[in-house]
DNA sequence: TATATTAATATATTTAAATCTATTATGTGG
DNA sequence: CCACATAATAGATTTAAATATATTAATATA
């Protein structure tokens, strides 16, 4: 685990050493501060953990096939080819992060995109690269 | 690989098997081939690519610092306590899917943020999770 | 030209995630 | 209660990514 003092330190250290063509240490490290702060608690385990689960072309189609309508398991294991303990396990990952969410009827577990908002936002991204 | 008829013809023994809650097995199919033409190319290979750029947390910490400015690698490794190699090669996936660029400037390379509007779409995407 | 500095690349190892196989849990209808 | 259907979970195997170590490439300077 990284302390906010290790930051400042082994910056200044470069900064001051000439090493390195960086000016303006104090200002930086102010910055940097503020950064490690944001960073220490549990945001990047979280961001990373969504762009982990948006990172698989399986969790992709099952998103993709989710925004024509509420499916269950069953429909989206045939209509993409897996095993049905990977569609649960990939659906699974997606409900884990919110994006998801599933009902009972009878025999069946529907899932649906339940942050609708969230992927129409992901085109927009993907499209900027 | 995933053949167009594949998916018509499971989905459709799935909607008429009754099995399935499925009713609207036409329409269904339809809408899945298209699906299934916009996702057969490199669309999704590259999207999960981005995406799976964007899910380590060391890429998360370096995009959060490009943000502050542009830096050598030795100022990143050294801020994120890393190894050199490590940095670069962090920074070289990033570089692959064209969110930073890099110049050289003597012996030392500059990394700097490629598309800030990316950037700061992401932002608004993670605060909608 | 020889040497030091910065950074990329190549290879091996470690670590994490995806897939496969089997099992368990839950619900339906005879 | 039993047989069957749907889906989640558990454990083992395979596959991919991250890290560590060593080397190479490019530049600067004495």
């Amino acid at each position: 685990m990284m302390e906010k003092l290790d930051y400042e330190m082994r910056v200044k250290r470069l900064v001051e050493s000439g090493l390195c063509p960086a000016k303006d240490a104090s200002k930086y490290v102010e910055v940097l501060q503020n950064l490690t702060n944001k960073m220490d608690g549990d945001t990047l385990k979280i961001q990373s953990k969504i762009f982990k689960a948006l990172s698989d072309k399986s969790r992709l189609k099952i998103l993709a096939l989710l925004r024509i309508r509420d499916m269950c398991v069953c429909e989206i294991m045939v209509a993409l080819n897996m095993t049905q303990p990977v569609a649960s396990h990939h659906l699974g990952i997606l409900e884990n992060i919110g994006i998801v969410k599933y009902r009972r009827e009878g025999k069946w577990i529907f899932y649906s995109v339940s942050k609708p908002d969230f992927i129409n936002f992901l085109d927009k991204i993907l499209s900027l690269v």
